[in-house]
DNA sequence: CGATTTTTTGATTGGTATCAAACATGGTGG
DNA sequence: CCACCATGTTTGATACCAATCAAAAAATCG
């Protein structure tokens, strides 16, 4: 049984001025029940760029709600391969693939100075046997970040580098945007060898698909500042991602 | 709440007599949450080879975990372009990406005669409720796929041609050795082109892998019967894939 | 048994990786 | 505040791997 207590009463009032609330937990909660997710959520913690939240195998205790920053997650192996998984901003849900064995299946670092919401999983758990509505968007969460790595997939096996290019931009554009931030100029917090690395491409390549795109009038580099100048064009080349929006 | 009756005592012997029941829900169950399972579950389903157990798009109802058979799940885009996303065979469980939207996120065809056992996901979600066992085991299900993917995700991203297909068939002989089949010794289900979509390859470039294996001593290749005489060696071209095991 | 599909193999092309060098940037400490 | 160094980025030249194009052989299906 959940329990109602002072600790929750604080953290509510965290998410009541947080303006991430209904991106973090869209489902709409009825007064009471959001009084009651207070008490999932353990504390929110800070992180500087280049720290990691959690390191793959590390114990899985909860996952992580990005309260501000940017974050990149990779899976790594041991022959010293790795690749970046996902990047994580405002109101996106960090480390759902440690559920599977208690333990941390990939790493998770901040791009910048970070904070987030830890939901520790037992009290997720929880709290999903009394809010029916909480526990369905949980389900939906989970399932939506199958969604997000079949579509990469789709990317990864199928379109080009310039179309993965393309890709990547568009979907950045549309998170940002789904967030308040403008979709058409924003700072890329990852180098271009973590875009690379997220994207099966060399840091190289990356650089001369941003070049050409240039080149093209689609867009405005300046170092890490971007600029789309004609988004329809990066549009036109990834028809295909008319799939479910990443959330 | 959930309903004990009937249907449900059916059920139950069926998964009884099923050799997967171990498989399909390996959490250790108490005989009574056996029999309340039984209530989760409506009706097996038979498809013939060649026909589509969903469509994407499809308003989603129910999970469906393999009983005997095999089958492949492939993403399509506007554009014809398609991929293979994932191949299941008896135990595995076909159909988490629909949870998000109420809508299958992809195709899933059978590669031959197959059966499969309908899991109405309302019903999993009662009996969740009542069996936290169940909604553990359910919960890893989901993250295990989320695991899944990732995997594929840095063989598509950093894997060459043999090694990705070097991945493929070790992947597939320790999933059939879980499920009791022989290791080394398997039919293939899918056709090249089906494992060039998953792998991120053209058939002809799987055809000349599998001849180069061959060649090497590796492998042997009778049309889609192949024996694996030196897994060994197909192992140490991908060591890093060291990470959880696919279910 | 004939028609269609799948698979194998070869020749060539093309796209991205690799190697290399110049340049810019950002952080650090003097 | 500036000089310096480590790091990240751009651009060019070349190499290599897998795609493409093509054709023959084998298998599957009716």
């Amino acid at each position: 049984m959940i329990r109602l207590h002072k600790q929750g009463e604080i953290v509510q009032k965290l998410c009541e001025k947080c303006s991430l609330k209904i991106l973090c937990m869209p489902v709409m909660l009825k007064e009471r029940e959001l009084t009651d997710l207070g008490a999932v959520i353990r504390q929110s913690r800070r992180l500087r760029k280049g720290e990691y939240l959690f390191r793959a195998g590390e114990p899985f205790n909860a996952i992580f709600a990005v309260r501000t920053g940017f974050f990149k997650t990779m899976v790594n192996s041991q022959d010293g391969r790795d690749q970046v998984t996902g990047f994580f901003m405002s109101g996106e849900l960090l480390g759902l693939d440690g559920i599977c064995n208690n333990t941390h299946g990939c790493d998770a670092m901040a791009l910048e100075d970070s904070e987030v919401c830890e939901l520790p999983f037992a009290n997720l758990e929880e709290a999903g046997n009394v809010l029916p509505s909480l526990q369905t968007h949980f389900y939906r969460l989970m399932s939506q970040e199958i969604l997000r790595t079949q579509e990469l997939m789709l990317m990864l096996g199928n379109m080009r580098a310039e179309e993965r290019l393309a890709a990547f931009l568009v979907n950045l554009s549309h998170r940002l945007s789904f967030r308040g931030f403008a979709a058409n100029d924003f700072i890329l917090r990852m180098s271009r060898e973590e875009i690379g690395s997220y994207l099966g491409l060399k840091l190289e390549t990356v650089s001369r698909m941003l070049s050409r795109f240039q080149n093209e009038g689609w867009i405005k580099v300046e170092h890490k500042h971007i600029q789309l100048l004609q988004p329809w064009m990066l549009q036109k080349m990834v028809m295909q991602c008319q799939r479910a929006e990443v959330d």
